[in-house]
DNA sequence: TTCATTGACTTGTACGTATAAATAGGCTAG
DNA sequence: CTAGCCTATTTATACGTACAAGTCAATGAA
């Protein structure tokens, strides 16, 4: 039941939201207002102190109640919730569709979206990181940076949780708890793209991945696994780079590789779909054809992968869908913050998409 | 005189800035400070009241009285300058590398970003606006939704304005005074790209056009225009699509095209990178060569121009840099608002990308 | 005319009382 | 040992009274 103070509150309210009153016009008294609404002083009272505290009257003793500039006072109050989502990258391939995803759902729910990106820099991981600690947020999607080296900013991290703000990674696990993560499965996701091309009889791979962020290491562990589980002797090159120096270690690398003619690779497992897509234009331009001489798997079935001349067999990510069940996630523990929810953390089961790059081993002839 | 609810508000007050209480300590239950206090309920009762409106206690009915986490509720204030960013999409072609250039300058000016996305929808434009409303942001910068059919939420773009807010729209010019725009000059690269494929011969060609954004219709004017001032007869076709129907009206359409042997064209001026790549795929599945049988044009340098078999021929988007402009004239119309800034819009001169999707038109053997 | 006084009016402080509603803890029955 | 009930405690709503303190306008004296 409406209590009686809310009755005149609202009907004040909703006078003052008419229009009825202007800005320092003058309510009845509170006399007036006690015959009004047939209730006693200390009603009215109550219900213009409550007026009085959430900005919509003031009272000046002996003078009467006023009604307050309360669009200016109230309205602009920053009610709603904003997550911050910091990233790695924005432009680069999968992040664009995974923050889609977040702010989709976001929005949905009426909640703001605060994004940055680190560039894979812990310092300004760091930056972001303590701009948010001095805004008001109310939960941190995150993505670390560097995450083979260990988690860098780990006091940062813990100071959002002491603020009870809750946290989640993506694309990589921490040893934080109450932090749930949503990543692939990126060993088992190495191990079901070599294991396609073992499984087609490939007996010469070329591995290359990045070794700067848990994503590539685990890609490669899942790599050698499969290497180990098989049968078969398999010759193996690998080539392994680091955020920096793509060009240098990787691209020229991977030239002289293709360039060879004895003991070149039949069979490519790419750190992710640019680097496959980079490797299916070198191989073009050295006249080897895809995939009938060689075999390219790339990761994140990331637009790329749609758009070269053949459709890139690739380990599909989530992407958007891992965006929008972070978000759904989000807004769970902004809701009801006391709850655990390290137990809602996800993996992605790894699976490979269609496509056209990769065949059955053909000798040479 | 300091008067009887005011001397245990600053008691309890102290006790609490003095740590004596811990965050959800309870607090003596009303009887116990009447007694505490040698005064009445109801001046304890307003003393809590007091404290509870400012955000130092929390009061449970039947439970009791206890202190709020007082130092988030009542020190921190936000201070940070967010600006909002709503663009059409977040995740499609030149738009992940324009908020990427905007995040980039806006964070290291310490600004944060708040991000959405409208899907080119007027509705979900009007929601998400309202919602900056209500939030404090400093400045907007907008990509309007279905900018051909005239600016939809004008009303809430005027109320940003009355509060001092800037704006800046890219991708399309509004009547609004005050709002400065960043556009390509989408005329002059449609005709820049349509000259080029009449410049190398070609006599018949199609233009594809999205017709629900201002982008869509200015190349495809300045398509039109090429064609009015040359010389020579030039065998037209067209196909104009929008949002809503790109399967029906335009995959399907494009598809017949290039299957007749007859009237089929030696060009294509596609509206962006994405339909440019449709038409490649579709013109390899019909056997046709690029450039050879077929030149292609598209629009903007989107990641995917780089991606094909052949290099694409495409109007120059600025993306990234036009990202850091843009952030780089709201910190300045944030940091000084006073000034008219419509003058500081900018539109990006037309260049086409080398690339080898394009070729001298050869008559048919 | 000007200024201080006065008194009616209005809001603020403070106490008293009664009842309602929610909680917490102890008790009992199963 | 648990689930449900009961009771005491505690806060919430609501009425009443009295007086303090500030505002405002009318009155009256300088």
């Amino acid at each position: 039941m409406e209590k009686k103070y809310e009755v005149v509150i609202n009907a004040l309210l909703k006078e003052m939201q008419d229009g009825a009153y202007s800005v320092d016009a003058k309510l009845p008294t509170e006399l007036a207002l006690m015959s009004q609404f047939q209730v006693s002083r200390h009603t009215v009272r109550k219900a213009l102190a409550d007026l009085e505290g959430r900005g919509y009257v003031y009272r000046i003793q002996g003078g009467g109640s006023y009604v307050a500039d309360w669009q200016k006072n109230c309205q602009q109050r920053d009610t709603g919730q904003n997550v911050a989502v910091l990233t790695t990258h924005i432009s680069d391939y999968i992040f664009p569709a995974i923050i889609s995803g977040i702010e989709e759902t976001l929005t949905a729910q009426g909640t703001s979206l605060l994004l940055g990106s680190t560039q894979n820099d812990p310092e300004r991981e760091r930056q972001s990181l303590v701009q948010y600690l001095n805004s008001n947020i109310q939960g941190l999607i995150i993505e670390p940076t560097k995450s083979a080296l260990g988690l860098k900013n780990q006091d940062l991290y813990q100071q959002f949780l002491d603020r009870k703000i809750p946290v989640i990674t993506i694309n990589a696990k921490t040893s934080l708890p109450k932090v749930p993560y949503f990543v692939m499965d990126d060993f088992g996701a190495g191990k079901l793209a070599t294991k396609k091309l073992l499984d087609l009889g490939h007996q010469q791979l070329l591995g290359i991945f990045k070794t700067d962020d848990q994503q590539g290491i685990d890609r490669m562990n899942g790599f050698n696994r499969a290497i180990q589980e098989t049968q078969t002797a398999i010759d193996i090159q690998l080539i392994t780079y680091q955020t920096e120096n793509v060009q240098t270690q990787m691209f020229e690398r991977l030239s002289r590789i293709l360039a060879t003619k004895d003991a070149r690779p039949t069979g490519i497992i790419a750190y992710n779909d640019q680097i496959a897509m980079t490797a299916y234009n070198l191989a073009t331009k050295y006249d080897l054809k895809v995939p009938q001489d060689l075999s390219i798997v790339g990761f994140d079935n990331s637009l790329l992968s749609h758009s070269l001349g053949v459709q890139l067999v690739s380990a599909i990510h989530p992407q958007a869908q891992m965006g929008r069940d972070v978000a759904a996630l989000m807004i769970k523990m902004i809701a009801e913050p006391t709850r655990n929810y390290a137990q809602f953390a996800k993996t992605y089961a790894p699976e490979l998409s269609a496509g056209e790059s990769v065949a059955a081993y053909q000798p040479k002839k």
